[in-house]
DNA sequence: CGGTGGTCAGACAACGCTGTCATGCCGGCA
DNA sequence: TGCCGGCATGACAGCGTTGTCTGACCACCG
């Protein structure tokens, strides 16, 4: 800028008012400048006038796994949201591991971003401090953190799996099993009590069958052969994600189970699988942008106390919530 | 960290040694600095650091859209590697558009990425003058630009495509139908350029049937229909890319023709569509990997001249390249 | 003709840090 | 005792901007 300032013989501020397009530059010395700095090839250093403007225009998004497809529909939404509103977007992911989301977001807040939008690897609120002592703001999204109150966008997990369970019972089901993930996940154990709770708020025969993971094919083999053989066999299957999704109907197709499915998250080519599997749908574009969007709601200057937002889920139905109850018409 | 330094009683420039753990402090000083560091919740402001050294230590990646599988798993390729060398990333969307593209690029400049990963909207080389003034490395993927010669991370299209009609041809298969995506797409250009060579170094009878998008399942089935039913009926098809497949199948569904089918672009659960997809596997995570690397090295001081690499394809056989073949047994 | 107000431009400091150089102190040695 | 070298520490400038304040100049008015 400085050259630039000599080589049109005006002061570097002038400079500065041009680049910015300020107000009180006389039309022929803004030309002159302008002709310098497209000479030169100059262009202003946005870390420099970040730096005096105290703000970076920057918020992160922390993830487990961008490769997965929810976190990446969440991370285009977000970056979405960031672009339009003229800021960057870091993505950084912290693998699951609390001690490196802990230290991502460190690095987050060292560097000054504006703001950070996390879905939290545990419910340990890990940074709490630090965020409370820099007032970064943040927003988490899927699964909630203990300590102080913080904005958080969650799925409907309670009124989705709700869905799924009414919609099999509807079509004539009665014995459902459940296969969630590890519990170890909020998102895990939210849907497996809401199974439970929809189970018994029916009146469905026996005690819910439930199966936790981590999953593979192999281990839902081992209860899924003798739930469908034994007294009241099971004729439909929930599934708490798409992981466990996919090792179910491995499962059923080596076993040559007919069984009813619904799972949980909609997937890629899902109508194309045979049969076609009917899902509960959750909208992660959704997620993030509503995150996003409180996210800057935040950085206007939004003290409102901090809120949950849950959003809700659709059922898709496809073949594969069907077909036993076909075979049982 | 003056602030620091007048409650501990020693100048900033000790406390920065201590931040940064330079040597030439002695260890109660040290002590007593890290203590009002903590009392202080002091985080240092790398924002200023980084201005101070002329690096930022983030590198951007720039895509046409996070949410495409192929794109998210680049993402996390590089944002991994990006982590291993204490760099962060940001990520960028083009949407397709070079005009955006070329926005997004000198804003990136503008900050002062160390240096950037790009999956260009199309071959212009429209931010060339900027890049080459900033002097900021750049490594291109999946598709080449004209100008400059810089780095490139290419995928063995014309391989990828030739094993593909290889496979075919070794399952008997004489009559075969290529859906590309639209032309205007380099990657497609070149699937279709293969195959057509291909088509003619193997002395397969007739002139090559190609169709070339964009493409959606009627838009196939205007094709399909007529090569299959025709003299020389088709018996298998290849597909472009990812979203021609999903197309194909579609439009093959629909009109209950059991062709053949051998895709380019592995995608998930491809093994659990009926029938399973034979499928030219790339590797997005090993070309985002590489094109990071690539990138890291120039920025430790690599200069020589300009590569483009090709990252190897692989043909992933599953029962849909076999089916018309078991057939005509 | 002096005062007033408006327009354009520049000087200067500051954002928060680090590289460079200077300084003070101490022990050891001749 | 005087000198030297090494260690711990500090003063200062500068990275590239921008906010604030000041100043020069001109036109207009009473």
């Amino acid at each position: 800028m400085a050259d630039v300032a000599a080589e049109a013989h005006v002061s570097v501020k002038t400079v500065s008012r041009v680049v910015n397009h300020e107000p009180g530059v006389r039309p022929d010395t803004a030309e002159r400048v302008r002709a310098v700095i497209e000479r030169l090839g100059f262009r202003r250093h946005d870390g420099a006038r970040l730096m005096r403007q105290g703000r970076t225009f920057t918020i992160a998004l922390v993830v487990e796994d961008l490769a997965n497809p929810f976190y990446s529909q969440v991370g285009a939404a977000v970056e979405r949201e960031a672009r339009i509103r003229q800021h960057q977007l870091i993505t950084a992911s912290a693998e699951g591991s609390p001690s490196r989301e802990r230290a991502v977001i460190e690095a987050l807040v060292n560097r000054r971003v504006d703001g950070i939008v996390v879905v939290p690897a545990d419910e340990s609120a890990s940074s709490d401090a630090v965020l409370e002592a820099s007032h970064t703001p943040i927003v988490y999204m899927d699964r909630p953190v203990r300590g102080t109150p913080r904005d958080t966008i969650l799925s409907d997990n309670h009124g989705g799996i709700r869905s799924a369970v009414e919609h099999l019972v509807a079509h004539g089901h009665r014995n459902i099993a459940f296969y969630g993930d590890d519990p170890a996940f909020w998102t895990a154990r939210q849907r497996r009590d809401a199974f439970v709770a929809t189970h018994e708020g029916l009146g469905l025969p026996g005690s819910p069958r439930v199966s936790m993971g981590p999953h593979s094919s192999g281990s839902v083999q081992e209860t899924l052969v003798p739930w469908s053989r034994g007294p009241e066999p099971i004729t439909a299957v929930i599934t708490g994600n798409n992981r466990i999704t996919l090792a179910v109907l491995l499962a059923l197709r080596e076993q040559r189970l007919p069984l009813s499915l619904v799972g949980f998250d909609d997937f890629e080519l899902a109508a194309l699988i045979d049969p076609p599997v009917t899902v509960v749908h959750q909208d992660p574009a959704a997620m993030g942008q509503k995150a996003a969007q409180q996210l800057f709601a935040r950085l206007l200057g939004d003290e409102s106390p901090a809120q949950t937002v849950v959003m809700p889920t659709r059922l898709i139905v496809r073949a594969s919530g069907l077909r036993r109850a076909a075979l049982n018409r």
